[in-house]
DNA sequence: CCGCGGGCCTGAGAGC
DNA sequence: TGCTCTCAGGCCCGCG
């Protein structure tokens, strides 16, 4: 479930003691996360000054000082943790992680301040990989992500020209990382919503037959902003797995208008419609046939 | 190239 | 209570 808000939310968390700090060490528990960790990432992380902790899409980026950029993911259920050494007759012994360890704790990086990050992910669908700061554009993972929606890049026109020769549905089409980068099953259920377009919707009725955008366009645009604003400020939704970095919950999943609400009331003013749950593309999709057209 | 469906993985929750 | 089954979904990959 960490889609574009929790992977943002956790980012945050992470900035103060990571962003410009120096790494001590990185201990790797268990390599077989969704692909092997670099078997040389210790090594290449060690003594290393993180430059900058940015996001692209749902994927952490730690650029460091050494021109290596760790690109990581959370995959499914991946979660990280802050903690801080309280050892105090050893510095830098970090004793309180020894005693805190918790099951799934796979990769752990010991900062110079005393804080530890560790990332805990049980069902191992997170990953974690080296490459260098001049290939990152180019890298597989990266290379043929759409836009990133909370930037300027991200607007009716863009979105009109990715949908215009598209036969799929709206949800398929959103949820495609190449059309727009970082929205998953909830998030795009929740926009289409507050855009009360259809789930169901042709994606090319974006577009008018010029491949102008159509005026629905802009108002999915907006919705997808809105949202993923609200999410962010919520510090994300967390359904089962997402914590934020200090271990507190998110609290968006209180505000969902139709995920995870099927058969209940839809929320929309003046509505009179329940919302349904279908199947898309092997998804849950939830929406309200009454207002979303 | 496109889109669909299977597989990866574990824990929670339902049902018997 | 305890077992088994299903489901959750981000992403890659193979197939048609």
């Amino acid at each position: 479930m960490p889609e574009l808000p929790e992977v943002e939310t956790v980012r945050r968390g992470l900035l103060p003691v990571m962003e410009r700090a120096r790494i001590l060490k990185v201990e790797a528990r268990r390599p077989d996360l969704r692909w092997p960790l670099p078997p040389d990432m210790a090594d290449r992380l060690r003594g290393k000054t993180v430059v900058a902790l940015t996001r692209r899409a749902k994927y952490l980026l730690l650029e460091l000082s050494s021109d290596d950029v760790l690109l990581m993911h959370l995959g499914m259920s991946g979660s990280f943790r802050i903690r801080h050494d309280e050892s105090e007759h050893l510095p830098g012994a970090f004793t309180h992680e020894r005693s805190t360890a918790q099951p799934h704790d796979h990769v752990v990086f010991y900062m110079a301040s005393g804080a530890m990050v560790t990332f805990n992910d049980p069902r191992r669908f997170g990953f974690m990989l080296l490459t260098r700061r001049d290939d990152l554009q180019g890298h597989p993972l990266i290379r043929s992500l759409g836009p990133e929606p909370l930037g300027n890049a991200f607007d009716a026109a863009m979105l009109a020209q990715a949908c215009r020769n598209k036969k799929t549905s709206l949800k398929a089409a959103l949820s495609d990382q190449r059309v727009v980068a970082g929205l998953g099953n909830i998030y795009v259920c929740e926009a289409l919503h507050r855009a009360r377009l259809s789930p169901k919707r042709q994606a090319s009725t974006l577009a008018t037959r010029a491949g102008l955008p159509a005026p629905r366009a802009q108002t999915l645009v907006e919705a997808v902003r809105a949202v993923l604003g609200d999410a962010i400020e919520a510090g994300g939704s967390s359904l089962r797995d997402h914590r934020q970095t200090d271990g507190e919950l998110g609290l968006f999943q209180h505000s969902f208008r139709v995920y995870d609400r099927e058969g209940q009331k839809c929320v929309t003013q003046g509505c009179r419609g329940a919302v349904r749950r279908i199947v898309q593309v092997g998804r849950s999709t939830f929406y309200c046939p009454i207002c979303q057209r």
